[in-house]
DNA sequence: TATGAAATCAATAGTAC
DNA sequence: GTACTATTGATTTCATA
C-alpha cells in the first residue's frame, strides 16, 4: 500500500500550494482564497502533516547573504559495489553537503556541495576523497542560477551556517 | 557595496537556523532560546525579510505524496555560444524544471527536473530538446536520496502540481 | 540604534454542532 | 463541513539604555 486511506483532492492541492508560496500564510488567508473556512483548512493542513505530506516549514534564505559563495555538484565514483547505506553515513559527516542522492550513469552518486569560497570548498572536496571506498570525484561548479527564487537556489542545512557567518 | 549596512551579527545567525529548522515558530518561542524579547525577534527578523537575507517561508512537502515519483539532473549542451539570457527564459517554460544553473565542465547547464513518472519525464525531455539551441542532453535518473529530509529533496516548484496531483 | 513591557488586534486550537 | 470561544501569537505603541 503506497497510498493508504489518504484522500488527497484539489482543496488539499491547493491548500499545500499556497503554503510552498508562503509558509506563514494564516489558515483564515488560504481558507478565503478557495472557499473554506479556518478551521476546515487547519484540520486538512493537520492531516497531511501526520500523513507526512507536509513535513515541515522552513524558511527561505539567500545562500550568499549568509557567507555561502561557492557552489559545486559533484560526481561521486567508489570502490566496486558500493553499499549505499555506507554511503550516507559518510554523507551526513560532511555538513556542507546540502543534498546527495545516488543516480544512474557512471557515477554512483551525485552530491549537492556548499562552501563559504573556493578554498572552503577544495577543503571539503578533500575531506570527502579521503574517505574510505571513494575512489575520484568529478567537480562541476555552479556558475549562476537559470531560477534564482527556487527554493534549491535557497538555504544551506541548517546544521553548520556557523564557518559561513564568521566568515564575513 | 555587496553588504550595504547590515549587521548581521551572532542573534541574527541563530534566528535564521531556528526559522530555516522551523518556518512557523513563534517569536516568543524563538526569543526564549536565545535570549530575546519576542519584539527584538520580530524586528530582526523583518530587517532580515527587508535586506533579502530571508526571502519567503514555505512548507516542506514530499514529493512522492504528491505523485512526483521521478527525478533526473540533466545536462543540457547549446549550440555555440549558449546565451544564458535565452537559456534563462526556455527553463522558465518548463515547469517541471525546479533548478537550473550554467556550470562548469562540458555542459552548458544543468537541471533538476522533476515528472510524475518515466514516461512524463520522457515527454518533458523531448519537450526541451525541441527547443531552438539545445543541441544535446545527458539524464542522471535519481535513485534515491542519501540525505531524506533535506529541502531538496523537497518540492517541486509550486506553479504546477495539477498534473501530479490528478495523476494519482 | 538597539532593547523590553504592555496594550491591542489577529490567529490558532479547542469545543460543540 | 461551520460557528463559537479561550488561549496564544503578532503587532503596535511607548518608555528606556
Amino acid at each position: 500500500m503506497t497510498t493508504k486511506a489518504a484522500p488527497f483532492d484539489e482543496l488539499d492541492r491547493k491548500i499545500v500550494a499556497a503554503l510552498i508560496e508562503n509558509g506563514r500564510a494564516s489558515f483564515a488567508e488560504i481558507g478565503t482564497s478557495i472557499g473554506l473556512s479556518a478551521t476546515a483548512v487547519k484540520r486538512r493542513v493537520d492531516r497531511m502533516r501526520e500523513n507526512n505530506i507536509i513535513t515541515g516549514f522552513s524558511a527561505t534564505v539567500r545562500p550568499a547573504a549568509l557567507g555561502w559563495l561557492t557552489e559545486a555538484y559533484v560526481e561521486v565514483y567508489c570502490d566496486s559495489a558500493a553499499p549505499p547505506r555506507r554511503l550516507a553515513e559518510v554523507v551526513r559527516n560532511h555538513p556542507e553537503i546540502a543534498a546527495a542522492m545516488t543516480v544512474t550513469g557512471g557515477a554512483d552518486a551525485l552530491l549537492h556541495v556548499r562552501a563559504t569560497d573556493v578554498e572552503h570548498f577544495e577543503e571539503v572536496l578533500e575531506r570527502i576523497r579521503t574517505e574510505p571506498f571513494i575512489r575520484k570525484t568529478i567537480s562541476y561548479m555552479v556558475l549562476s542560477h537559470l531560477i534564482p527564487d527556487s527554493p534549491e537556489a535557497g538555504a544551506p542545512r541548517p546544521s553548520t551556517p556557523d564557518r559561513a557567518a564568521n566568515q564575513r
